[in-house]
DNA sequence: GGATTGTAGATTGTCAACAATATTCTGTTG
DNA sequence: CAACAGAATATTGTTGACAATCTACAATCC
């Protein structure tokens, strides 16, 4: 019973967006920047006053986050901000690999130009940040380089899990200052990830995309002087 | 600040499924048995009386089935079931044979005997239905063996992943009555699985269980008559 | 006759109050 | 003084009501 289209697109462009999404969006922000610690209580009356609405949006809210890993609910006791052991994380990390594979692999096959010279300038914009000392602005351009990979795919589901996968690490803290050398390598595997794509090798574009993403499971090993897989 | 082991017992023991649970599985049961169709709104009001609760579990059911993909909500108008492409469908199945790939590598490095030989006394359960001509008992041995690979994998995240992913493929409702070769090939695929888990060989039961995944995509190709990736 | 506007009904969005449960505090007892 | 019992408090679970919005239909105008 599909009616003309013209109808349906000004529906959805008039569409404002519900204050459980305004809700649920604060509450993440304010997870992955550790105002709320892992293990602690999202206490909803709380919650409820500071955010100027009821408890009724907040419920929804934590619902929501609940679905994503970043919070679990305990019957009558609340929700809590999820706390990752170390195998939770090695764990989000090959999973998080897994999918930027996928990702860069789905858009091997159907990089257009325009894609293409986005994702050169980037990695020859780090190239820049790098040689300028500028952490920062390298931690901002690799987020972008890897946002524009997972839209531009055209895989939706993956790109949602990739983020998803991505906010949960996030739940680690961990600082990640990689000193110059390994901003280095880390663009080198951005330049390998951008050649296998603009020659519409699937096959070698998820290999790098995945090893690329194993450094940080690599980090987080380090860090926790193991050595295991 | 942990006290008796006692005390904490008892209280998860009395803990009752709140009910947002349980409106969240039937709703869940409803969707995946096709009560309500794909494309078809949720009616709050309707299910809320239905099911005999207010309509506030009902709406943070529907928020939790929104991130697991089954539904979508759209501002003022609604959930409603989820509709597939054929495009989200082939993604859906690239991502679960991928997921069970992970699921299988994972439990070649810790399989231990009991679940060895499960895994064998189930592989050997469907040659029987198999052999019997039961194609409704091979179904449901079929999905016991890989729900039981993705628990004793210990990969808790990988695991609800692909059990999520199962779900969503099944919004395609697609009839897969296989016919006995097929079946055949499908259960040697299993054995292959299988020794590669007890071969300790993770690499080969990663390919082992993605590639019998890669099924499901192929014949849904079959049907619709296409040969592209 | 076709398009537009206005109105009525249905449905979602939000809220505040009440009930059920868990946690904390305090006094008592062995 | 430690352990327990019970009350007091805080918090979550659930509900019904009200407001905002959308959909469908009918009356009006060109």
């Amino acid at each position: 019973m599909q009616m003309r289209d013209t109808i349906r697109e000004s529906v959805a462009r008039r569409r404002q967006r519900p204050l459980v999404i305004e809700v649920r969006d604060e509450l993440e922000r304010m997870i992955l920047h550790g105002e709320i610690a892992p293990g602690e209580r999202l206490n909803e009356n709380a919650l409820a006053e500071q955010l100027g609405v009821s408890r009724g949006p907040v419920r929804e809210a934590a619902r929501s986050l609940e679905r994503e890993g970043l919070v679990q609910a305990v019957a009558n006791q609340g929700v809590f901000v999820r706390k990752l052991s170390i195998a939770d994380a090695l764990e989000l990390y090959d999973l998080r690999a897994m999918m930027a594979g996928y990702l860069c692999g789905a858009l091997a096959g159907r990089a257009d130009g325009a894609i293409r010279a986005e994702l050169r300038g980037l990695v020859e914009a780090m190239d820049r940040a790098i040689a300028a000392g500028d952490e920062r602005r390298y931690f901002d351009l690799n987020l972008q380089f890897h946002d524009r990979i997972a839209e531009a795919s055209g895989a939706e589901r993956a790109r949602a899990l990739y983020s998803a996968l991505c906010k949960e690490v996030r739940l680690m803290r961990l600082r990640v200052l990689q000193g110059e050398p390994s901003l280095r390598q880390s663009n080198e595997e951005h330049r390998r990830i951008v050649a296998a794509i603009e020659a519409g090798d699937a096959a070698a574009a998820t290999a790098a995309g995945a090893g690329h993403h194993e450094n940080g499971k690599k980090r987080l090993l380090d860090t926790i002087g193991q050595r295991d897989t």
